[in-house]
DNA sequence: GGGTACATGTAATCAGTTACATGATTTA
DNA sequence: TAAATCATGTAACTGATTACATGTACCC
């Protein structure tokens, strides 16, 4: 079987938490989605998977809501390590649909007043998280947070500029 | 049919080409390929796609490599501008393979040293870009190139700072 | 004329998304 | 006990990727 990053995704997400229901995923998930965002439907398919090549092993409750519970094989801890330990120079583009339409010529100064807005509540929420971060806090995500602090900052400067500029260039004519 | 990123994409090339053959096509697409990355089967597919919902006139070359050559219809530049004029505040994840494993916990120190040299790497290749820019370029294109210089400046930062970082916490144990 | 790079396309696969469906628990 | 919400899953679809297949032009 082939991993995926939701393969390990679900891995580390087992892993932080010991074990795991698919909900208790989803919602792991959800904090994680500024980053990487994966859908409730695999989050309930992919543990079955993973359980099924041995990297996780599954426990059934009996009665109630008959929840599946996962926990890290020996082989998934190895998995997940060896992921974890490739020093990966990847990087993936951009992929923003306000730049792209930028590209393309879309009027500038409409589309920076609304990504503006978005990237400085984006912003706000993230300096938020940060002020209240917990000091005992397993260092990954925190760092995590601060590369998304210093990019909606780079983004909120951005589209102030092409906003400005505009502005700027509207009124000169 | 629904139209997707990528059909957008393809009648913005069309757009700024004023007609093109799907290799045409592949090679533009290629200088776009950091802000949103096109694969070759779909730039040979989405181009009928649209011809077919009349968006794309089509005109097929007798001899040689009997060549297709699109151009934007009427509908199709109604389509492009109605797109364009969509001022969206949409914005994606980061999805950045190397974050990720931050994230989960790998070490900084190793992952740190390759991907600085990746985006300086990148980095590098943007100035070189940027300083080359013939004046009378349209702006668009012009500005996601700022956009993307703004970024890397922005990785390179952070990956210096987290191998500084945790070259010095090795070096205090 | 044989090799290599350029050019063009399709088929098969697969990951990811959307939509549907339903059961369990809590609350008014 | 009815309604709302929480929780759990699967089926169908579709966009994107990978792999395959082949033809054309150019260069030595």
């Amino acid at each position: 079987m082939r991993l995926t990053t939701v393969s390990h995704i679900v891995l580390g997400l087992v892993d932080q938490a010991g074990e795991a229901t698919p909900y208790d995923l989803k919602q792991m998930a959800a904090g994680l989605s500024d980053l990487w965002s994966v859908q409730h439907a695999q989050v309930y398919r992919e543990p079955g998977r993973l359980a099924a090549a041995g990297l996780l092993s599954e426990e059934k409750e009996e009665g109630g809501r008959r929840r599946r519970r996962f926990r890290l094989t020996a082989a998934g801890r190895a998995a997940l390590r060896a992921w974890l330990a490739e020093p990966t120079a990847d990087f993936t583009e951009l992929r923003d649909p306000g730049l792209l339409r930028l590209f393309f010529g879309a009027d500038a100064e409409p589309l920076a007043r609304v990504q503006l807005e978005a990237h400085e509540r984006k912003l706000r929420e993230y300096e938020e998280l940060a002020a209240a971060w917990p000091d005992d806090a397993p260092p990954g995500p925190r760092l995590a947070l601060e590369a998304g602090l210093g990019h909606e900052r780079e983004w909120v400067r951005f589209w102030r500029q092409i906003r400005d500029r505009s502005g700027a260039a509207r009124r000169r004519r």
